[in-house]
DNA sequence: TGTGCGTGCCGAGAAACACCGGCAGCCACC
DNA sequence: GGTGGCTGCCGGTGTTTCTCGGCACGCACA
């Protein structure tokens, strides 16, 4: 279960540390894949396979399905993290997701996110306010 | 079952000194995230587990229901008490919640709730005329 | 065959974590 | 009312872990 919130750094050669915590459940291999709203998703590999799954039984006559298939998978890089925690981040990923040097994973349960630390901060400040309040509207009966 | 008011400090490394009476409950492990009103909640971590499950259930392709997803994970953190039963606690956790050095440590059945001493007495004062009436209002037939 | 880039390994520094001992407050028993 | 023991709180100190930077190897392309 991936939680909370970390800041490694992209080094010169494009290679994240992933936090330590996370590693033992990444050990096996890892996808990352573009997100939405700009940011990266890593799954571990058996949960991205069985998410490709589903969207690969999706009917390909139809164009949109299509389109997103083949943007998803084409977007998709397979990566194994090396002695130390770390895999390389493609070019295209980075561009996706704007990263500079200074990076944000965070924890989602099932995956984690990489942002753009100055997009994630600005993504936060948009959204706090209406936490509190969104608490109750998007998830009546959680709580 | 979480219940009752207590006084902790922080001590100069951030850490927190749970209620002996609810360390037993907490030893498995715990989960401190962004509560409402500024507070902080402290979920035992099967409790926890539970409702993230129903949370992380919800479709993610919803761009609300995915800001508040990303908030709440990522604005929350595992952690397990020392021998003494402290825990510390995250800088981000004790901006959001204005932790000072003088904290309030309340109970609330299934989960604790950390607050400042300042912010709870300023929560208390205006709610406290509230109180007899709400009981009528809010809670009708429990009493 | 030489050069450049990508990848993996090793070490030092720093920060976080956990343990341990002493002190104060409270309660019970004398 | 006084004294002893217990429990919980607080600070310091040691150890481990993580992170960061540098270095060497190997492959690919020129």
């Amino acid at each position: 279960m991936f939680l909370g919130t970390h800041n490694p750094k992209l080094d010169d050669k494009g290679r994240l540390t992933l936090p330590a915590k996370f590693r033992d459940a990444l050990a096996g291999g890892l996808m990352v894949t573009k997100g939405q709203d700009h940011c990266l998703y890593v799954f571990p590999r058996a949960e991205f396979e069985q998410m490709a799954r589903k969207v690969a039984e999706a009917p390909f006559t139809n164009e949109a399905v299509r389109a997103y298939q083949r943007y998803l998978f084409a977007g998709t890089d397979e990566q194994r993290p090396d002695g130390q925690g770390r895999i390389s981040v493609a070019p295209e990923l980075r561009r996706y997701a704007g990263l500079a040097k200074e990076c944000v994973v965070i924890g989602a349960i099932t995956r984690l996110e990489i942002w753009d630390s100055q997009s994630w901060q600005r993504y936060l400040d948009e959204h706090e306010d209406s936490y509190a309040q969104a608490q109750e509207e998007v998830l009546p009966g959680v709580f």
